[in-house]
DNA sequence: CTTATAATTTGATAGTTATCGAAGTGACTA
DNA sequence: TAGTCACTTCGATAACTATCAAATTATAAG
């Protein structure tokens, strides 16, 4: 039986699939692929909470949550400055997602 | 905002990694890919629902809901020869997920 | 026709989740 | 220091999900 795939197992990989399955988490983690910039994570080329916040038709709390889970399955990362949050991609998950894939 | 990639759009999509957020389904989805082979699709080159319920560690009612919730998704398809069912990959879907990634 | 087998459907239940409003926290600003 | 802003945490609730046992369907075999 199937328990790992390109250094996922099957566990974690759910979990990522989870993340993924409520269509305004998906939504916020394609805004966060959107943002993605090659070479270093710059702080501009970050995706902001509140750019989420207006784009979504959810209320904050419920954003926060969202990214929460986001980050736990390990496919975005936050950046604290001041007051402000910034999601970036963690471009480790991808390598795996897309050798999963592909 | 995205709300269309590669030829799904995001709610489509969503419903994709909710069928694969279950560690049960995904591992059924995996022994279907493992299954898979190149050129038609031969009686045999699918995978079996006896053959789920022997690898996983529910029962059969759990089982067969699972494989329909991930043809409901589009992730895979059933042949019925007799009494017995086989699922098959939906290589469409696949396609559109290593568009996805990758 | 009767029995056995493969899979599905039904009905129930315990557990999970998405969302909200309200309250809380930490950081900038007047 | 008082107030505001950006975001998070808490508590509640309605909706959904995974799973099971029992009943059902459909096919095959004797």
């Amino acid at each position: 039986m199937v328990v790992e795939r390109d250094g996922l197992d099957v566990k974690q990989l759910s979990r990522v699939f989870k993340a993924l399955s409520n269509p305004n988490r998906l939504q916020i983690y394609l805004e966060v692929l959107s943002h993605r910039q090659s070479g270093i994570a710059a702080p501009e080329a970050g995706c902001g909470i509140a750019d989420l916040i207006g784009k979504l038709s959810v209320g904050a709390p419920t954003i926060s949550h969202h990214v929460k889970e986001l980050v736990d399955a390990g496919l975005v990362t936050v950046e604290k400055n001041g007051k402000f949050v910034t999601c970036h991609l963690n471009e480790e998950m991808q390598k795996h997602l897309n050798l999963f894939f592909g």
